[in-house]
DNA sequence: TCAAAAGTGTTATCCTTACACCCATGT
DNA sequence: ACATGGGTGTAAGGATAACACTTTTGA
């Protein structure tokens, strides 16, 4: 009647370091930034991060210490994104302690005050060039192209052929661009060897020069966790807002819009769709125009977190796409 | 130009003992079930779960074996769903040791062969009766009384007045019932100490009898994210056909769909929406008919993982409720 | 007066919802 | 024959996507 084993009922004290990692996340002048850490000189940029402590009374207050320390960023919005733990998170290495990260995503509004310390504020897209669409198709169809070799080269044919498709399933063919498929993306680019990276991790050269900048750890692939998760997020809650300043233009919250999502899209029908949400009021005044006629200034409407289980907002259709 | 504290650079070894813990999810007969392990006689009965070992490769395979040996139940899908690690997870036990469980959700398809050892399926909603509305909404009407006389009950007019708004968007009025929200109302009704556990963590007595069965630590928590989880993700990934045997006819699979979501559906809409996504095909031979006219077996069509990013059952409208 | 960006109106199309109805089997 | 569940057709309504167009500013 009970075949459980004698270990299970009283956990052993199996010790194992629990770290805190977070992916800080602000938009500035229409570009979407990361908050990184420079811990050693030459060294790729981290997320910040730092160990469970037991004195941390919950996971966010440990992790909002710890980015505050590093950063000096205070933080606004943070949820938990996912925790990694496998063996071989930064390929074979010898290191017996087995490292366990419970990743954040946060949010802030103010993607200003680097300075003072060894931390930086980064386009997120210096990491994974191809997730951005906005000028074009031009970067992720140099991706593709160097996936496909990969894909063709080695292994039998019918490999190949299983290759060349899961290509073309997670890059899209096309206008199949899923763009919240970003962990799959470079995880496969990861396997192909494409990113710095898988060199790192398995000391196999890589095909020619990676189109990227790489990250310390596995932390380019917490960061492709965190864009996926956001880019779905703001679909369906009000995370946009996050953000934005207290006050801004729709114009704005369409660039910001477009920041995290990668693509450009369609004017008109981002503001109905914001408009007509309720998420946002008019505010007093109107912002100072920059080369054409001066916008109203909208502001977010905190109610609606009172009124609404769970809007989001409406991103509409693309733009047509300029000519690539 | 270097802030960070010395600590940060080699994290120290904080030893915090990391759990595993699963919410194993089938649907038998209708009715959707969760496994779980009796690990003491007379107690409330616990999810399974053990520590993750150094030997574990990966925390997925870590959890699959602890599953497999508690239970003897192979696991099908597997995901990720919460890493928890609040200091006051179970109130505020003197326990010095932080407990860390990283939860995972897991579907099986054969919710059969319990037996050999102390564990059970049990119907979800033993535990969460406000969650299931296929037979009306009597449960979860008795439940919302309950909960404004919590919040009419002490503390400021004004404080009452937001408590029972609080109650009402999380529990919705009339049809404003959103059926992803498990896990707020798990807590609301935790607050409010209509659940056994907030008794048991902080020694008050409960407003009555509570009107459902509790389990072990917080491990109806844990159930009410896995539960609010699913009931998103089958809107949009084709997760609800873990759940299914191989072959199964359309209402067999409405029948799934109702069990998870809480609610009934349009049987109609429902059809049309399931042959129109292109997930199944017609397999051949009838279902023996069970006081009807005997159906057609269908299957899923386990190449939708390669041709299409990742669709989900459209769930459709609800059926028109009968009167309550 | 022209470029640039803000902002409005309207229409075609598709998807969702709802309703009505027919079909095949066991008792 | 009739109850029960399986299965199909179609029309109304609403949301979306696409298009064309006007307004207000700075240079």
């Amino acid at each position: 009647m009970n075949d459980i084993p004698p270990e299970a009922a009283p956990p052993p004290a199996s010790a194992i370091s629990v770290d805190l990692c977070a992916v800080v996340i602000g938009v500035e002048a229409g570009s979407p930034r990361v908050l990184t850490v420079q811990r050693q000189p030459h060294e790729p940029p981290s997320l910040p991060a730092g160990p469970l402590h037991p004195e941390h009374r919950t996971l966010e207050r440990g992790l909002r210490s710890w980015v505050e320390q590093q950063t000096r960023q205070p933080l606004g919005y943070v949820e938990q994104l996912y925790t990694f733990g496998d063996l071989d998170r930064f390929g074979q290495s010898g290191d017996a302690r087995r490292p366990l990260s419970v990743a954040y995503l946060a949010l802030v509004r103010d993607a200003q005050p680097p300075g003072v310390t060894a931390s930086a504020w980064h386009d997120w897209y210096d990491y994974l060039p191809w997730e951005d669409q906005r000028a074009g198709r031009g970067a992720l169809e140099r991706m593709i192209v160097r996936l496909q070799a990969w894909a063709g080269a080695g292994g039998s044919a019918q490999e190949a052929r299983q290759r060349r498709e899961r290509v073309r399933m997670t890059f899209g063919d096309g206008a199949d661009w899923d763009n919240e498929r970003v962990l799959e993306r470079y995880e496969l680019a990861y396997e192909a060897g494409l990113v710095a990276e898988a060199l790192r991790d398995r000391g196999a050269p890589p095909d020619g020069l990676p189109p990227s900048f790489g990250m310390a750890l596995d932390h380019r692939r917490i960061l492709a966790t965190a864009i996926g998760r956001l880019r779905a997020k703001i679909k369906y809650r009000p995370v946009l807002f996050e953000l934005m300043p207290p006050e801004f233009t729709l114009s704005e919250l369409q660039r910001a819009a477009e920041s995290i999502s990668g693509t450009l899209l369609h004017k008109q029908n981002f503001r109905r769709l914001v408009e007509s949400s309720g998420l946002v009021e008019e505010a007093p005044g109107m912002a100072k125009a920059t080369g054409g006629r001066p916008a109203r200034l909208m502001r977010f409407r905190p109610e609606v977190g009172l009124e609404r289980p769970a809007p989001g907002v409406r991103i509409g259709p693309l733009r047509r796409p300029a000519a690539s």
